[in-house]
DNA sequence: GTTTATTGGTTACAGATGTAACGATCGATT
DNA sequence: AATCGATCGTTACATCTGTAACCAATAAAC
């Protein structure tokens, strides 16, 4: 008879890649959240869809959906947030009235460079606190993961 | 009079480590989840959970919130799920009257078994694909920023 | 030119989440 | 031993999320 079934396999946790990034990522950006928010109060998809019409300039909403990996529903409700600020306006394209044209206001593009200076301090505070070596690292690997796993389109 | 304000500044989202970090580990983590999420309809706070059991053993669930960096609540909520299934016990402990020890039955034994074994493989076959180069600067850089950005204590 | 399919965007609903408050228990202080 | 504070774990509530269904408008098929 045997002890008990074969060999009791066992998953390090912390040595299991999606737990890794995963935890990895959602501290980072917890850390980075807390400069919006406290700012502003936004949330993650009110940052990122402004910070994808603030770098592309007037795009539609499909287009920051492509552009920010977040669902369309996601979208959706950050536009209406980010226009109740009046941040953004909408203009319904002439040609094909299902598209809307979305773009920042005066006050949208003063937010908008405001946090890119905080983000681009946080950028350089972490990369400086990884050191340069670790830092690279990441970017390549993070760049393997982007060619390797390319995003699972979700409806 | 000048243009307009200063230099218009911009950020490039594809380019933000935060961003980047994030949408990387939430895919890689998404077609993880497809495994166990079609073999049992786990969810992944109760993969997590599981997992940290099925790795130390007997274990109480504060031990498990900082085993798995989960929110308490989540554990608490996976842990009943668990308990349902037939996957653990708990058993209040005869000294301290506010713990629980959790430890899994044959059946909760037997589902861990089973998803080490796709865990390895998954793992196995992302870093082939990452190729050996890659995924050893991945792993130097999630390492860094695990010395690094050390988790902020959640409530 | 009408029907059918597709697309851009919204929303109702159900499920998951974190915050804050909670009950129960224990230890320390007095 | 009565009180205070801390700890373990749960839960009520509000918020956030994705799925699926939806509307409106366009394009394709016939």
């Amino acid at each position: 008879m045997r002890q008990t079934a074969d060999i009791a396999p066992v998953l390090k946790l912390e040595a299991f890649l999606p737990y890794r990034l995963l935890r990895a990522a959602e501290e980072v950006s917890r850390r980075f959240a807390r400069h919006y928010k406290d700012r502003h109060g936004m949330t993650r998809p009110e940052w990122r869809t402004l910070a994808t019409i603030g770098q592309y300039g007037t795009v539609t909403a499909k287009a920051v959906v492509e552009h920010s990996s977040m669902h369309k529903t996601k979208v959706s409700r950050a536009v209406r947030a980010l226009e109740l600020r009046r941040w953004l306006i909408r203009t319904t394209d002439e040609n094909d009235r299902r598209i809307e044209h979305l773009q920042l206001t005066a006050a949208g593009r003063r937010a908008y460079n405001e946090l890119v200076a905080i983000a681009e301090i946080f950028q350089r505070d972490l990369t400086g606190r990884l050191g340069g070596e670790a830092a690279r690292a990441l970017d390549l690997g993070l760049g393997a993961i982007e060619r390797t796993v390319q995003p699972s389109r979700r409806p």
